[in-house]
RNA sequence: GGCGGCGUGGCCAAGUGGUCUAAGGCGACGGUUUGCAAAACCGUUAUUCGCCGGUUCGAAUCCGGCCGCCGCCUCCA
């Protein structure tokens, strides 16, 4: 069975066949870096990350290029509202430039904690100006878009696909129902290519048309362009972007190219929290930083990194996902009980007895594995995919009762890297058992308490055994001539 | 107003015409194991898939109606 896709474009699932065999371009919509990522970032990033490592397991060579928004996404409707960046760049005192980079570190370390490989390329907006100018002048020049006081519009008139992908219809949309329309728009539909700028906007650039700045929906197409090509084979984003702005890229990049611009489209559905959307101003919106660390007021707990992609992995990614401290606390502990199976595992397999594995548990491996991959080629069916891991513990678990072979062991081993690690990023490599100083010092202060028990008691030779015991691992006893012991290491 | 989605056990969630008396996880309960516990394992926990009607030899899955919930079209992935 081959690998199927639901293509918003069709509305249809289609056996996926990148144009060029064996090598695969992904483009999927980064974020706007004006504030730390939330878990709304963590299920779309997570989705599209099985995605790309799903491609590369089945031995597809994947560019995975991911933008980051730092310039021209505004605030309110695509064009009259402030830039995201530099409003929130005016309200943290910062360049924007510098707030950019700041919420752009953040999200790469969040990501990283949730175990999403990083993007091959991860372009900027601000670092392609002038990539977009061109693209909008051949825009004018192909007579799609209008030049009106130092802005730019595209004429939605004169693409007749507009609003194919979101199944929306020009005439049928109410113009302007919940959004001003710009007295410069031909057509209320029509979007900006290029802004003119304020003199006391920060981030502006010179172009034909006089200082301005990107239209959102721009960067996008260009980019995707620029590294991968006119025509790509697979473009993701947030379902809450299918319209407009993936709506606009298709309309630029088409009406510039000649040339399909995205063969599949695949959108990932929203989050909610306590079944209600995240909102800024509902009081539910959790960053992930507040996730990890447990800091918000719908949380009992600190989350582990993975156990948020283990609840994003359970459902499925065109399905909404609704977050609860609940749901969380039950990823957790399926996590950790595939976790501790793992450990179990490579632990027992440094001591088993040398030995094949049975034809029969060999028969069973391989079959995990057929039902994991059909479950994947069902537009990354997750769910049932990590179904295969909990079945894979169980067996596991119940080998570990008996006195298993090696090779048995290293085989399950092997599965859960290739299955649990390689794809879907919840198993991983190596678990190094960290301990803090604070633990140590607790263990320390604990045989301390013990000793000075036994002094108390006269018991001498246990108090000594226990400072020579002691020694022996490194640390050193100090006795004060208050009563008190305090520890170093020698 | 326009567009779309969802409603499956206490909770999360797969399944979308027969293999479904419905996967998997969490939780709960009983058992095995254990000095006790934890972990692990075994078993129990939906004859039923929002409600009503229809199509069909056969429906959780298709169609119609009703009820309820949610999302997009502003911000937001």
């Amino acid at each position: 069975m081959r690998l199927k896709l639901y293509n918003s474009l069709t509305r249809t699932k289609e056996e996926f066949k990148p144009l060029k065999k064996g090598v695969v371009g992904v483009y999927v919509c980064g974020p706007t870096v004006y504030g730390h990522a939330h878990l709304g970032h963590a299920k779309s990033y997570v989705g599209f990350d099985i995605l790309v490592r799903y491609l590369r397991y089945l031995g597809y060579s994947v560019t995975y290029v991911q933008n980051i928004t730092d310039v021209g996404h505004l605030t309110d409707d695509a064009d009259e509202g402030e830039d995201k960046v530099g409003e929130a760049a005016r309200r943290e005192k910062k360049h924007p430039m510098a707030l950019a980079e700041l919420y752009t570190r953040s999200y790469f370390e969040d990501m990283d904690r949730l175990n999403c490989v990083r993007p091959d390329i991860s372009p900027r907006a601000s670092g392609h100006i002038i990539e977009q100018i061109e693209l909008v002048k051949t825009l004018l020049e192909k007579d799609y878009a209008y030049e009106v006081n130092g802005s730019v519009y595209f004429d939605v008139s004169k693409f007749a696909d507009y609003g194919k992908l979101s199944g929306r219809n020009v005439e049928d949309m109410q113009a302007g129902a919940r959004v001003e329309i710009s007295p410069d728009k031909k057509n209320p539909a029509d979007f900006a290519l290029w802004k003119k700028a304020e003199p006391n906007h920060i981030m502006q650039w010179p172009s034909p048309w006089g200082m301005g700045f990107p239209g959102w929906h721009l960067e996008c197409s260009v980019m995707s362009m620029k590294y991968l090509g006119k025509t790509i084979d697979i473009h993701g984003g947030g379902l809450e972007n299918q319209f407009p702005h993936h709506e606009c890229e298709i309309a630029q990049s088409q009406a510039a190219n000649d040339a399909q611009f995205v063969r599949y489209w695949l959108h990932n559905n929203m989050v909610t929290v306590d079944g209600q959307k995240m909102g800024k101003s509902l009081n539910n919106f959790i960053t992930l930083k507040q996730a990890f660390s447990g800091a918000h007021e719908k949380l009992t707990k600190h989350y582990d990194p993975m156990a948020v992609r283990q609840l994003i992995l359970n459902s499925h990614y065109r399905s909404p996902l609704d977050f609860s401290d609940a749901a969380l606390f039950a990823a957790h502990s399926g996590h950790e009980k595939l976790t501790e199976t793992v450990k179990a595992v490579r632990k027992r397999m440094l001591q088993a007895p040398n030995g094949p594995i049975e034809t029969k548990l060999a028969k069973q491996l391989r079959q995990f594995r057929v039902k994991f991959e059909a479950a994947m080629n069902d537009d990354l069916n997750t769910s049932v995919a990590l179904s295969v891991l909990f079945e894979l513990a169980r067996v596991a678990n119940k080998l570990l009762d008996q006195n298993t072979t090696d090779q048995t062991l290293s085989a399950i081993d092997a599965l859960f890297g290739r299955l649990g690690d390689d794809v879907l990023g919840i198993v991983k490599h190596q678990y190094e058992e960290q301990v803090s100083d604070e633990v140590i010092d607790k263990l320390v202060r604990f045989w301390i308490q013990r000793r000075n028990q036994a002094r108390r008691n006269k018991d001498f030779a246990l108090a000594d055994g226990t400072r020579a015991e002691l020694d022996n691992i490194g640390i050193v006893l100090e006795d004060g001539p208050d009563g008190t012991t305090t520890w170093r290491w020698k």
